[in-house]
DNA sequence: GGCAATTTAATTGTATACAATACTCTGGAA
DNA sequence: TTCCAGAGTATTGTATACAATTAAATTGCC
């Protein structure tokens, strides 16, 4: 066996990156906490007053998230009085989410106040631009490699 | 109410992170697939692979988990024999996690893997480190507001 | 028009996460 | 010595994620 290197935690970019979505995940939550939304459920409900309404599909597609996950999210903020889930009639095989008169009504408070909290991250929108472009990149080679399911062939052939 | 800026999902630092985490997630247990592990699984090995014996309570600081995720993964990681969990004779309430011969045994051929699925991504150690810098700054922002829980009180005074 | 392939959601099963609680053990104070 | 506060781990309950399967509806194709 040739020698390898070591793999040092700390050293490892999908570490930093897996940490830190916890984090915002954590922060948001808080943040959040007076609306008693999840950070999951927050992005559902920004997708949808972006948007609304939206197919179960068409929602998954904006936040990456299959109706495995969206599902039961769905009935939980249906539950909570955040949407509607209504059978399409043109075709029934689509469910649509629809915002309540609740969602509508609170939408800028939710606005405001992740503006506010968003303020305590002392970011400047030219350090936030610049790390989302890097993570776009970082994204794409992520999405070439593994998305196209090459790497089992690709790394073999490097074997 | 006052005039509230929309928060639109794509010029959210928070999603691109939770995105990337998310295909990073992705491209590990694909990448690891031949050793069976999940990627939270894979970075309790990284850890244990630099230092075991560990107790639950040191492995949960490296990785920023609490024993409510490590019991059930550690468990997991038990049964498929990478690891042993014992408890400490000197101290009862502590459980050591010790590396199988297995899993030393496989150290190599995992860090050869992992080093060879990086090359896939094509970036630099420098934009790696770059990048790693500017979330260390978000982190750090992270922790010192919502650690603290400080995002109530604050953002009240800001209302 | 009839039927196979496709599309869309929901369901099932496994694995994280994490708050809150329970339980056991340890060390120190009275 | 006894008791108790705190430490360390496990458990419980809730909420994601996602692969794989199921079920129903629609579309294409003949």
């Amino acid at each position: 066996m040739p020698k390898v290197s070591p793999v040092l935690l700390d050293e490892q970019l999908c570490f930093s990156i897996y940490s830190a979505s916890k984090k915002f995940n954590h922060f948001y939550q808080s943040a959040l906490a007076p609306f008693g939304l999840t950070y999951p459920q927050y992005i559902a409900m920004l997708v949808l007053w972006e948007d609304a309404p939206l197919t179960v599909h068409q929602l998954g597609d904006r936040l990456e998230l299959d109706s495995g996950t969206l599902t039961p999210l769905l009935k939980r903020l249906e539950k909570q009085g955040w949407v509607t889930r209504v059978r399409s009639r043109t075709d029934e095989r689509q469910v649509l989410i629809h915002l309540t008169e609740m969602a509508t009504a609170k939408r800028d408070e939710v606005y405001q106040r992740i503006g506010q909290c968003q303020t305590l991250l002392g970011m400047t929108n030219k350090e936030i631009d610049s790390m989302m472009t890097e993570l776009v990149t970082v994204k794409e080679q992520l999405d070439n490699v593994s998305a196209q399911r090459l790497i089992t062939k690709k790394v073999d052939d490097l074997a």
